[in-house]
DNA sequence: TCAATTGGTTTAATAATGAAACCATAATTC
DNA sequence: GAATTATGGTTTCATTATTAAACCAATTGA
């Protein structure tokens, strides 16, 4: 395999967003983290992640600034890591992904884990609005390119 | 290696939802065809994807029901692929990872496609809310996770 | 102090990917 | 309507990515 395309230059944000995390474990490792997870051992067992993919991983997320990394103790060499404010900006990317398997992957009677609100125990909904506030669909949109120079 | 391990059965929505469309390519197929693409030879050109790869993930997105194929013209052997239902439902996906890509991956002065409300010329957000309304960030929320059986 | 756990790195085998060649069918041109 | 070109793939092969397992140094616990 040539090294894969990289979408960093395109002009679409989606494309340049899965170019930092659209990899097979990324986004697991955010989930986690948002979860509650900061040691290396946490995320190896929760995910099943072979440990030199998980390292990978990580300094990959600490490069692009999702995620960062402190002494676990005082001037030890074994890190946390934790989601920066970046990181938790992929907040809806996670909770878009949770609703869309909520709605289209499980059976009706299968459980799933739950994403609720602290302070009431309600869930937490997300959608695409317009300015307006009402919710808007695929249909209801257009992608505005950007101008190719000559 | 040892065939990756699959997140098909994992109470965890999200992990179910990249279980589907976690890999490289599935979700930039998905974002072509939202912005109305439905050619094999319009995604490979888009994509830049090896033509095995992108024969693969159509199989794949059809086996699960994100898109379906027809034939492009009467009774001819060429196909067309359209996002179903429950491919559309991925919408919030593609908005949550555009927003994010816009707000975090680009320079200040960098264009960047957008995405509008066709009626209005608007752009369009996204936000994770209660139930009340009221927006809530990744601390304001707790996961309920499914108690395991003995 | 000894044993076990944590947080990795290295190595070797296997799977996934990409590029290129190839081919049948469909659409276009002459 | 014959020849040409474009489309929509499939096959093959070389390369890269991922895995599991072995290994090891530094912490932590007993």
């Amino acid at each position: 395999m040539v090294a894969r395309k990289s979408l960093e230059q395109d002009h679409c944000p989606s494309a340049r967003a899965l170019d930092v995390i659209g990899d097979w474990w990324s986004l697991l490792i955010v989930r986690d983290a948002f979860d509650g997870l900061t040691r290396f051992s946490e995320f190896q067992k929760s995910l099943g992640i072979a440990k030199n993919i998980l390292t990978e991983r990580l300094r990959r997320l600490i490069a692009s600034g999702i995620l960062e990394s402190a002494p676990a103790s005082e001037g030890g060499t074994r890190m946390q890591y934790r989601l920066t404010g970046k990181g938790k900006d992929l907040f809806p990317v996670i909770v878009a992904l949770r609703q869309f398997g909520e709605r289209h992957l499980f059976l009706p009677e299968e459980p799933h884990s739950r994403l609720l609100e602290r302070a009431t125990g309600q869930p937490v909904r997300l959608e695409v609005r317009a300015q307006s506030g009402e919710p808007v669909g695929p249909d209801e949109t257009v992608i505005l390119k950007v101008p190719e120079p000559e």
